[in-house]
DNA sequence: GCACGGTTACTCGGATAGCGCCTGTCCGAGTCCCGCGGG
DNA sequence: CCCGCGGGACTCGGACAGGCGCTATCCGAGTAACCGTGC
């Protein structure tokens, strides 16, 4: 899996903490991650609606909905794309047996029992928001939200 | 997901139909694909101790074990490595209040969640077995067990 | 003191190279079958 | 007719290029804040 997940990740419950707009720059120097890539990976975020970007000075990025409306799902989907991991090829088709016009994505025994453990991995992320994740946080870091606040609102380097 | 996984799966689905050894390069005719690298997946197969190989004339792979002791995650786990698909790289050790000494695989509460989708999968995949996948197939595709068996005899092309 | 316009600096946004892994290919080592010759 | 042996062909096994996607980087368009000026 692509670590641009990680990043975004461990951004957007930044971003939940934060109560004005963070810069890119900003988040990248929390991790000591490559700015303008992390950018990019905040970009994609937004295209998909979860980030809201302000530009200029003061600007950043903001979440766009409620931690709670932010399932860990959607942010895994915006950064790897909507396609699942296993893509059924379809190899059927050419066995000598295989029907060329028949669907195999949805025919194929074994497609289907790949589908099924690839739901449960889903059902399993969309199960989770960020607002979940921050109060785990805040219940085994106490303090951590405060701090990370105040260091993401202070003097951009 | 790599592909050759799929290829992997459908070969072992095959050779749990067949009885005697079949040479990589029918497995391949089988499904118009590259012989020489479907080799290649087979011997990651063979490495696993899921398949067993017998070189010479008519050699070639055969069934390590009964198909019932054969789980998805096991082929998936010789063909993608053992490795899990979402890596925690620890990037919290450097964050500011980050203890670099610390074990943020375990402490990471982001980790933590994505180890627990990423292990409700693999429990998935560890519950289906290749005898599952060849009930189901006789079950929706009466026949195709006994036509698969003598094609894969037939006389090697 | 207040409003307004120009300047400035800061932000995002997309277009551009570099690298690693998966895909695809090749040839060599080992082994078993088959035919031939001898007893 | 039966046994042993050598040639041959077939198999796996590992080492070698090519292509695509993720990683990393840069510079330009846009915008809001700020400051100076005039009223």
């Amino acid at each position: 899996m692509a670590e641009g997940v990680e990043w975004a990740l461990h951004s957007c419950l930044n971003l939940s903490w934060a109560d004005r707009p963070v810069p890119a720059a900003r988040l990248a120097k929390y991790f000591e991650l490559p700015a303008p890539y992390l950018n990019k990976q905040l970009q994609a975020l937004a295209r998909a609606g979860i980030l809201s970007s302000t530009p200029g000075p003061k600007g950043g990025f903001t979440l766009a909905r409620t931690p709670a409306e932010i399932t860990l799902l959607d942010v895994v989907v915006a950064i790897e794309g909507p396609s699942p991991a296993f893509r059924c090829a379809e190899i059927l088709h050419a066995s000598p047996f295989g029907d060329p016009k028949a669907d195999y994505v949805a025919g194929c025994v074994i497609s289907h029992a790949m589908s099924t453990a690839e739901l449960a991995w889903r059902r399993e992320l969309a199960a989770t928001t960020i607002a979940d994740i921050a109060t785990r946080v805040a219940d085994q870091y106490p303090g951590s939200a405060e701090r990370n606040r105040e260091w993401l609102a202070e003097a951009r380097a």
